[in-house]
DNA sequence: CACCTATTTTGTAATTTTGCCAAATAGAAA
DNA sequence: TTTCTATTTGGCAAAATTACAAAATAGGTG
């Protein structure tokens, strides 16, 4: 496999890693709905706030969340509304078998 | 976050663990278009046998590809087709900021 | 200003993932 | 049968990921 195509499956692996935790998967159905803080995650999850705060940044590397800032608050949301149609495809046809 | 959504969430978190690398993501690619077997496979990606093999144990167990068995080789193709669709979807919401 | 709350950063230890090698299996071919 | 070829498995070291605690920042509030 040559640089070039090794980079561009690395590039989208990077998106697939982002989306490869447990937490990281539950922050996207819970900002889908409702935009929440880091603090208010931090207390649904239960976790120490600073791993939150880092699963956060690595959704919003990625592009797959998106904070807005508010006081001393920062309200994340969803970006990439596609990521829950996939869930719901993949969870449906690995099911079925 | 209690157990039962917990288990849940990890549970989907596998699947996207399975998808989050380089040449996994490749063999998906190459194993949409045509079945290859894991020599194929491992001489294009050039890595050693042994690598291939647990990589397509991987995607196997998750269920996103499926070997069918010819002779002496196991040829895989892609299960899930949405995977593709939700790349797609997801470079070019990434790709658009 | 000092104080308080939200968030991020740094350090570090524990766990998981990865990839190669060597050895084991499986089964076709000769 | 013996000999190939394809694939899998076990062992192990290197690399990456994870989570907590403590310290540092950021910025609003009194």
């Amino acid at each position: 496999m040559n640089k070039e195509i090794e980079k561009e499956f690395s590039e989208k692996a990077e998106i697939f890693k982002a989306l490869a935790h447990p937490t990281r998967l539950f922050i996207i159905h819970a900002v889908n709905d409702k935009k929440l803080s880091v603090k208010e995650l931090t207390d649904i999850v239960d976790i120490d706030i600073s791993t939150m705060s880092k699963h956060l940044d690595i959704l919003k590397k990625n592009k797959i969340i998106e904070g807005e800032k508010f006081k001393n608050f920062i309200y994340y949301r969803l970006a990439i509304p596609c990521v829950l149609d996939f869930m719901s495809c993949a969870i449906k046809v690995i099911n079925k078998k």
